[in-house]
DNA sequence: ATAGGGTTAG
């Protein structure tokens, strides 16, 4: 029986009422519906027969004699017009009625209340709902009036009411049940949907297919699965499996509970699918993070003719920005265009993702401009695509543009944001986000404690970061994982170590990541066996190291000084079956340089090539810097020279090999180089380029390189740039010079600046000067016996042994206990040496020899 | 009956 969903003028139609019809409808009792096939939905009216009725009606009007032709007639126009979705003309008409004292029949009301279902007015079906009690009587305790008005306030989305009134109900029927229980589904109470269903078979009445798929909709969103499997045992005992409603929703239902094995069953078993049940499938997979398999099936779809829907694309574009899959994205795009899909909010979030997902951050905002509706989704979104690609300003700038819109942030938005945060080290702006937090309830939501948590902690502020953590009260597997992150990352092993046995108690258990981040710290704080022994004991536990695991510690022991370690655990994870990426081949490059091992630095380089794990520029770059760590410069050149497209870090790398091998022509030039390439230097560029000219004393090269960082370039010079200088100026013996520009910087100088200061003061005997340093540094680093060395040294110079005596003296009470045997320092011709007690020290020894083989004369004191 | 966004490890 279904009814043509279009109606052209070609189309035969059944024949409206005839005026003879309706005289003979007129002897019927007056509860009669005039056709019964209308009634079925209000998009069947065709404008023809509506006007069809207006004349009819007025007609009717004119010549209508008896009482019962003139309720008739108004009745079917008022059903006429209740299913045009003109309730106001319906109430109107109604209104009409009763002033011309028509006598009415509970069946009006029930039809205005349909009317008020179609339109979901709310305040006409109160107004409707209010005069039935005010005329009371059987129209107030009409089983077929409480059940419209159950059905009425369920689809207007009043749950109070609804409930209140079925209740009352002693009849209830199949589509009131199905009305409460698609209502508590779309309230989001799907516990008490399903205990509807429950009770609805209870009392005898047979489910169909309407309320199935609420049922269904209720198992999935509750993810029961084996409430769900018994209401699929039922449906096929009811013979309604074969309905694409109801198979579509089981597909769906499996989807959600993660059951994708079933869905794909119940899909495959389908005599007959829909788009739904495509995108069921589809749905499915992307939400269960199986995301190929998602566009595989969306080709499948494709070969079976079926039109794309907005859902389709979606999912399609989901998948896609998972995976980072430009083609299929791109793809998704052209098909929603060509389908002429219009750009709704989820189609257009959908795009902004897997734009800013890909990283062509361009094309998100070009579909940002050309959305009508926006709504907190879509402009998360782009904010989260400027974070993604560093542009923290411009994210800031969305977010005041979304507050002229008068939208409000919620938790994602606080959540990308303080991200963001964290990454930059912003802890100004963090804590900001952490205030709008707590003024915003924004606090009871764990993704963003996590957020604050991580902020605080990226920012060094571990105290903040434990506050934050102990005053949540839901803590959950990541929560608990930034903060174990946070106490490794500082290397607070035992810390770490208690989070994770504390999380453990309140019956949270770890995953990999915690494991992890527990290995990292014990790496960080230089307890190698502690973190090999974690290694095993998560093994053993059942939790398999992932590729992360394996790099962490492979990093971490080529830092901690076992390269030969680290290069044997590269080949233990390849045989584990773990394919190492950029990260760990960085690492395990990283263990060749601790070793300055080039040996096994060439070897590795061979295993890269052999098995295609060459590819990527940062390994490049790594090898640039391995063969000129590792003391082969003109590998490293030949490596730099086969890389095609050079960017900035290596180009970085390459200028500084040439430093280190004190090849400063080489690095300069090379510097020139890159900026006729069009690559922009950055501040790294010039602390390698300073460094090589320093090491070179070329002075004039080293300023203009300053220079040009600071006048061209607008690079802020940080303290290690007017290190470089200063030691270069001072080794040069522009010592004036160098104070001169030590006088200009806004920092205060370092230990590693005096040091080098001094050592040049030493050189060109400026004793006053090199007693003055080494006091400044000596209140720099009181604990570093070297600078009472450098001190006693200066004062010895200066031949004042008093001082000398002093110094060793504060040495011996601050319990230092490198106390070399004698300070020594030539001046002119003439030596001074003061010998500190002990005659024998080995370090007397060593200057004695020393001063032997020069053929030194000494003087004592 | 089906769709879009955020947090943790190398």
């Amino acid at each position: 029986m279904p009814f043509p969903a279009s109606c052209g003028n070609d189309q035969p139609y059944p024949p409206f009422v005839s005026s003879a019809s309706c005289l003979a409808m007129a002897s019927l009792p007056y509860t009669t519906i005039p056709n019964p096939q209308l009634s079925l939905s209000k998009q069947s009216i065709p404008i023809e027969l509506h006007k069809q009725s207006q004349t009819h009606f007025t007609k009717l009007q004119e010549n209508a004699k008896t009482h019962q032709i003139l309720y008739q007639s108004y009745f079917s126009h008022m059903s006429s017009l209740c299913k045009q979705g003109q309730i106001q003309q319906a109430v109107d008409l109604f209104v009409e009625m009763e002033h011309k004292n028509l006598q009415v029949c509970p069946e009006i009301y029930g039809e205005l209340l349909q009317g008020c279902v179609y339109e979901r007015a709310l305040h006409t079906g109160k107004q409707i709902h209010a005069r039935i009690i005010k005329k009371g009587g059987i129209f107030a305790i009409n089983e077929y009036i409480e059940t419209k008005l159950v059905i009425f306030y369920a689809k207007c989305d009043v749950p109070e009411a609804s409930n209140r009134l079925f209740r009352r109900v002693r009849l209830k029927n199949v589509f009131s049940w199905a009305a409460v229980i698609g209502l508590n589904c779309r309230m989001g109470f799907y516990q008490e949907a399903l205990l509807g269903f429950r009770e609805m078979q209870e009392n005898g009445l047979l489910p169909d297919n309407f309320v199935v798929p609420n049922v269904l909709k209720a198992c999935g969103a509750l993810e029961w699965i084996g409430i769900g499997k018994g209401v699929h045992g039922y449906v096929v005992k009811l013979g309604c499996s074969g309905c694409v409603f109801v198979a579509s929703s089981l597909v769906d239902m499996y989807g959600k509970c993660g059951v994708l094995e079933d869905a794909r069953k119940v899909f495959d078993g389908m005599p007959e699918r829909n788009v739904v049940t495509w995108n069921s499938v589809i749905v499915g997979y992307v939400q269960n993070g199986l995301n190929e398999e998602a566009i595989k099936v969306f080709y499948e779809m494709k070969e079976a003719g079926v039109e794309p829907t907005h859902v389709t694309v979606s999912s399609l574009l989901s998948a896609s920005a998972n995976l980072g899959a430009l083609q299929e994205g791109k793809h998704g795009h052209a098909l929603a265009v060509v389908c002429g899909l219009e750009l709704n909010t989820n189609l257009g979030s959908s795009l902004i993702n897997f734009y800013s997902k890909v990283g062509l951050i361009e094309d998100a905002e070009m579909v940002f401009s050309k959305m009508l509706e926006k709504d907190v989704v879509t402009w998360n979104l782009l904010i989260s695509g400027y974070v993604q690609v560093g542009e923290v300003d411009k994210a800031l700038n969305v977010c005041r543009l979304m507050r002229l819109e008068n939208l409000s942030f919620d938790s994602v938005t606080l959540a990308t944001l303080m991200s963001a945060f964290a990454d930059t080290r912003s802890l100004k702006f963090g804590k900001v986000g952490h205030c709008y937090c707590i003024r915003n309830n924004l606090e009871s939501d764990v993704v963003v404690v996590s957020s604050i948590v991580d902020m605080y902690a990226k920012c060094e502020k571990i105290d903040c970061a434990k506050q934050v953590f102990n005053s949540s009260f839901i803590r959950d597997l990541v929560l608990w994982n930034t903060m174990l992150a946070a106490f490794a990352e500082l290397g607070h092993s035992g810390e770490a170590l208690k989070m994770f046995y504390q999380m453990q108690l309140e019956s949270v258990p770890p995953n990999v990541i915690s494991w992890n981040s527990l290995i990292l710290g014990f790496l960080k704080n230089g307890q190698v066996n502690e973190a090999k022994d974690m290694f095993w004991q998560m093994q053993s536990l059942g939790v398999q190291p992932n590729l992360v695991t394996w790099t962490t510690l492979i990093s971490g022991l080529a830092k901690s000084g076992f390269g030969y370690e680290a290069i044997l655990t590269f080949q233990r994870m390849q045989e584990a079956g773990i394919k190492p990426n950029v990260v760990s081949i960085i690492g395990v490059l990283l263990a060749c340089i601790n070793m300055a091992s080039l040996q096994n630095g060439r070897a590795l380089h061979g295993h890269l090539i052999r098995h295609s794990l060459y590819t990527s520029i940062p390994i490049a770059t790594s090898l640039v810097d391995m063969y000129a760590k590792c003391g082969n410069i003109d590998q490293a050149k030949r490596v730099f020279d086969m890389i095609e497209h050079k960017e900035l870090p290596v180009y970085n790398a390459m200028i500084s090999s040439y430093a280190l091998h004190g090849q400063a022509v080489e690095a300069l030039a090379l510097y020139q180089g890159l900026k006729e390439e069009g690559v922009k230097p950055d501040y790294i560029t010039f602390t390698n380029a300073l460094y090589a000219c320093s090491h070179a004393m070329m002075v004039n090269e080293g300023l203009e390189l300053f220079f040009d960082m600071v006048s061209y370039h607008n690079i802020n010079p940080s303290i290690e740039h007017y290190g470089c200088v200063v030691n270069l100026l001072s080794r040069c013996g522009n010592l004036d010079e160098a104070f001169r520009l030590i006088g200009t910087m806004p920092y205060k100088p370092d230990a590693q600046m005096l040091g080098s200061l001094l050592a040049a003061c030493r050189e060109h005997n400026k004793i006053e000067l090199e007693e003055y340093l080494s006091n400044e540094l000596l209140k720099l680093q009181p604990d570093n016996s070297g600078n009472y060395i450098a001190m006693s040294n200066a004062y010895a110079a200066a031949g004042r042994w008093d001082e000398v005596t002093k110094v060793r003296q504060l040495m011996k009470e601050r319990g230092l206990r490198k106390i070399p045997g004698c300070s020594w320092i030539q001046i002119g011709e003439e030596l001074h040496v003061f010998i500190a007690g002990d005659i024998s020290h080995p370090e007397t020894e060593k200057i004695y020899m020393t001063l032997a083989l020069l053929g030194m004369e000494m003087s004592f004191r």
